[in-house]
Parts: C-alpha cells; structure tokens; sequence
DNA sequence: CGAATTAATCGGTGAATTGCGATGAACATG
DNA sequence: CATGTTCATCGCAATTCACCGATTAATTCG
C-alpha cells in the first residue's frame, strides 16, 4: 500500500464523527443500517452525515448497497484487515532497529 | 486513549510528508536529525518542515531535544507502541461481532 | 560584543474541510 | 400518476490546512 493511500485512510480516520459512524456500523452490523439511522445518533444535519459518509465511502473503509429506498451501509471487514496489516508494517518500518520495545519493563 | 485522541493522531498521520518525515526520521535514529537535514531531504521550505515537525510533535509521535544552536528530533517509540495498540483496539472494535471473518469462505 | 547559524514563529494566500439548509433523483405505494 | 420517503448533492459560510517568505529568538564563535 502506498504512502499515499495510508494518509488517505488516516485521514478519513481522522476524525471523531467519523470513528463514531464506523462505530455505530460495527455495533449495528447485523441489522438494516442506513443514513438515516447514522443521522439519528449524532447531533449533526443528514446532509453532514452524508458527507462523512461519503469519505468513508471513498477511503474504501464502508460499503453501500442499496435497498430499495434506502441504502444500506456497512464497514468493509476486508479492508480493515487490510490496513491493520498496512499500519503494522508503517509502525514496524518507523520501529526499525529498536529490538524488543513493547515488553520493556524498566 | 480518547476518540479524539485518536483522530488527533490519526490526523497527524494522514499526510504523506508526514509520513515521509517520520520514516526519515527512523531511517536516521543514530546521527544527528536536525530540522535542516529533514528540510534537506524535502523539496519544501524550512518554514514549512517546520510546521510539520509541530503537528508530529503536538501528537505525541516525535520529541526535540535541543543541543546547541539545533535542535534534534526523534521518534517516541514508546508512543508508536501504545499507538499500535490503540489503533489494534480500534480495528477490533470496529470488527466486533464477526467472528472468523478472514477465512470467511461464504 | 558582533556576525553567523539554526529553526520557530508570524503574516498572508489559496485550497480543503466541516458544518448547514435546500434541492432533486430514485424508489415505493396508494 | 401523485405522494411520501430517503438520501446524495449543491450552494454557502466559517474554519482549518498547507505552503511560502520574512522575521525573530537562541546559541555559538571570533
């Protein structure tokens, strides 16, 4: 993955609203999940959720299909593991010859 | 660590300087780094390396130490690693309550 | 003390982001 | 076909971001 593509996701991740919505995606992953129903547990417009919405859309971290009037959402389980492995490799590259550092005790 | 903890650096993160800056940074944890040598290893202007260098710095993820009339900076290894656990925390969350889904085979 | 060096900070500009209400497309239903 | 629902998208304002050159503070050195 590509430096590129890396800030692109952590950008999308950055921001509160946004880890909310996935959040609520991820509490809601069985059940019908649309805007709408995003839109009702924030504090925001419909058309502000829409657009975060959107730039989640457009990192590749959820999916749309539509239904019927509606469109459901849902977070892209592929993708997550994806970037977990990515964001592994970024940290593992920026730890470069630090050997042992997370169980150091003193 | 906070959402918006999180996203704050996430944020940080999600700029391919930034990017490019911390991997220098790594890559020359030994020498001296200075602000001038990450300047020098970028085609952007010193004020603006700058810039940069504090939003790492106000995220936690590098540190200045100052010697002479330069200051050094390096990477906060310690912080990367509680970073990857956050963000590790995060992805679990997010992948919730589905249960084997990598091997997922329908 | 004066000159040089390093780098943070200031001021400014243009682009992007975040938020909103309003509009309009797509679809279901009477 | 008319109505209602859902939601993406379109302006629009305010804020933040990314970048720059210029200035200034701190420090070393002659």
């Amino acid at each position: 993955m590509q430096d590129d593509d890396i800030a692109n996701i952590m950008r999308a991740l950055g921001h509160p609203v946004r880890l909310n919505i996935l959040r609520f995606l991820a509490s809601q992953q069985q059940r019908e999940c649309c805007c709408g129903d995003v839109t009702d547990s924030l504090p925001l417009a419909q058309s502000t959720v829409s657009q975060h919405i959107k730039v989640l859309l457009d990192a590749g971290l959820i999916e749309r299909k539509p239904h019927g009037t509606r469109n459901r959402y849902m977070i892209r389980h592929d993708r997550l593991s994806e970037i977990g492995t990515a964001f592994g490799g970024l940290l593992d590259g920026l730890n470069f010859q630090a050997p042992h550092k997370e169980a150091e005790p003193a």
